[in-house]
DNA sequence: AAAACCATGTTAGATTTTCTGACATATCAT
DNA sequence: ATGATATGTCAGAAAATCTAACATGGTTTT
């Protein structure tokens, strides 16, 4: 839930990024904001900004117009993708819990070697990387 | 030199976003452009447009002006950088083509198995996938 | 067929963002 | 003290975005 998610959704794009990005109208974008498709941050002023969840969503919306699909549809569609993730994570979540148990056998059985060899875990700082806001 | 490069070259973001970004002023950031440490986009009407490659850029500018050091200095630190890319390259260049030479042998030794191996290279066309544009 | 609805276009006026250029200033080296 | 460097700040202009309203071409519904 944090990491890899909170980098997806943070606001960067305004509008016009976002239109030349998707080859949606502003009008197009805002008016499937209003259905509730999307739903942009705000920076101080009052303006749009999009993460990059948001425009995956505006593709899969574009995409699904394509198809015909309306706007109700659509949130359905998404509705439902949602309900979908939920009950994966779910699932995820006692499998987890399953393989921490033995996980911790694992541990267990490590730690003595650890105690005893003396070695430090000196974490790599590397400036300049962007890639830390994305993926 | 294309994919991962084009997108991470891609004008993207407005210089208020970046500031954010890279919690640098627009003053500064405009200032180490005058200075030719980055070379921004601009778009049809004139405003500048970031890439994450510029934005990086604009990282490690911040962290060698922390450092002590001038535009100068960090002109000539990219001049260097910029060289050692270059090598690198060559490097890998001649790497490969050695290497390709063996890959040409071993093509040669799978080009009959796979005549008679009738298997469709189907594709995956996923849609509403940001990740087209990243990484 | 008429009326209503849907998705989008277009326009207008207000607000925000960004642009360039100029001047101000603090710090540091000479 | 003088000058150079890096940044702040201001002003006026141009561009981008916002909301709200009206316009319109296809679809449904009545």
């Amino acid at each position: 839930m944090s990491g890899k998610e909170i980098r997806r959704s943070m606001p960067l794009f305004p509008i016009g990024t976002v239109m030349q990005l998707t080859e949606l109208s502003a009008r197009q974008i805002r008016y499937y904001e209003e259905h509730q498709l999307i739903s942009p941050a705000r920076n101080q002023g009052n303006r749009r900004l999009y993460s990059l969840n948001d425009i995956d969503r505006l593709l899969e919306i574009k995409d699904l117009i394509d198809q015909g699909v309306n706007m109700a549809g659509i949130k359905q569609i998404f509705l439902v993708k949602q309900q979908q993730e939920q009950t994966n994570n779910e699932q995820q979540q006692s499998e987890k819990a399953k393989r921490e148990l033995t996980d911790d056998q694992l541990r267990h059985l490590l730690r003595n070697e650890l105690m005893h060899s003396g070695r430090f875990n000196r974490s790599t700082l590397r400036q300049g990387d962007m890639s830390r806001f994305f993926h």
